[in-house]
DNA sequence: GTGTATATCTCGGGG
DNA sequence: CCCCGAGGTATACAC
């Protein structure tokens, strides 16, 4: 990794065009080639960058970034302050645990925790468009396709639609209802979940992660 | 900016938990205490960090990084290979050109660029699912919701469905159309808007800029 | 490769 | 403050 501080303008030309002024940065080059620009604030996102993979031109007083998609990363410099390099090494990476994959798991062990008495047919069940998260039985019989998200917005409840239309047409499965799951359930995909007829839940991940260490404490 | 090259462990806790094994990596502090680990490679996300604003403090071989959200970045450094800091002042800022915004502003300015008498209503005109881009009167008057869109891909065909859908049941307004309006418009996109009954409507984006300078030229 | 779904998304704007 | 939508989204994964 090669870290310069310098007094530099940078100019991208590429999916649009962005610009910035004279002043001193950091610029960070990675070993696989990706170029980023950052100042002294503002969060981890760089002012401007260019991702691998790329070819850098260092000329005199300019660097030119090229990907080949033909998008540009000008970086002109004024003066350099700083300039040096570590080999790192390959990180071995980052591990999760969190996400909307557990949530999935968790709910797909208990299924009670949706609705008294629902059962669980299918996780992922597959359909030509797209895997339905859980596919479950409720009590009174009919299908229930679940959608679960960490935070239900708009976008989810669009894709339970699609499901559920979907398996409607599969007279093997009954009746089918939609039921849309998230941590939060923001107000709009409360309004649209309503408008098409689905359901929605609110679930809390700690309190499933205590019904699942409970589980494992008692039995 | 303080730039660190040290062998660390990272842990994060807070909306998932998550890990980093011990390894030589960046740890970059900005000015506003906004904290990132960078690897030598995988674009420009650090591997882990932590926003501002936040409290670091600062122990023996131990970094503990605090957001008033509760969440907590540690990270336990074994060995320092390099440690610098520089004043890089207040960045100027990016200016971009070409994003969507840009184009609703041209387009807010000349309707009739969309179809021949079209006359401005209400630019972001908000529904209960959000707001539209542009609402229009069209030259015989119809109500005309517009969504605007860099690139036309089927999502935005669904946005607009769903704005007409809830704008038609407003007595108030009349008959309403709906006009997908992109840069350009996916094949997808095209055979879905034609499907819901919505027209779509390929713009120029320089050739609007064109107007606009034309406009400033001549009056 | 294209398409789809996720993300500690980030970031900015508006109520 | 939250809600909402755009993004040079990036990233992973399936087909």
């Amino acid at each position: 990794m090669r870290l310069v501080i310098a007094r530099c303008q940078v100019d991208y030309a590429g999916r649009l065009t962005a610009h910035l002024p004279m002043a001193e940065r950091l610029i960070m080059v990675k070993a696989d080639g990706c170029v980023a620009i950052h100042a002294d604030g503002g969060a981890y996102k760089p002012l401007n960058w260019m991702n691998a993979p790329n070819t850098l031109v260092e000329d005199d007083g300019r660097w030119t970034v090229t990907n080949p998609k033909g998008e540009t990363l000008t970086i002109t410099i004024e003066r350099v302050v700083s300039d040096s390099a570590w080999e790192l090494g390959v990180d071995p990476g980052l591990q999760k645990d969190g996400v909307e994959a557990h949530l999935q798991v968790l709910l797909a062990e208990r299924p009670g925790a949706l609705e008294e008495g629902m059962t669980l047919i299918r996780r992922e069940h597959l359909t030509d468009i797209g895997p339905v998260d859980l596919l479950c039985r409720a009590a009174d019989g009919t299908t229930v396709a679940v959608e679960i998200k960490r935070r239900g917005e708009i976008d989810g409840v669009e894709q339970l639609t699609r499901y559920v239309d979907f398996l409607r047409r599969d007279p093997r499965l009954g009746e089918v209802r939609g039921l849309f799951v998230a941590q939060q359930v923001k107000p709009q995909a409360r309004v649209l979940a309503a408008d098409r007829g689905l359901g929605w839940l609110e679930v809390d991940y700690d309190e499933l992660r205590g019904i699942e260490s409970n589980v494992l404490r008692l039995f």
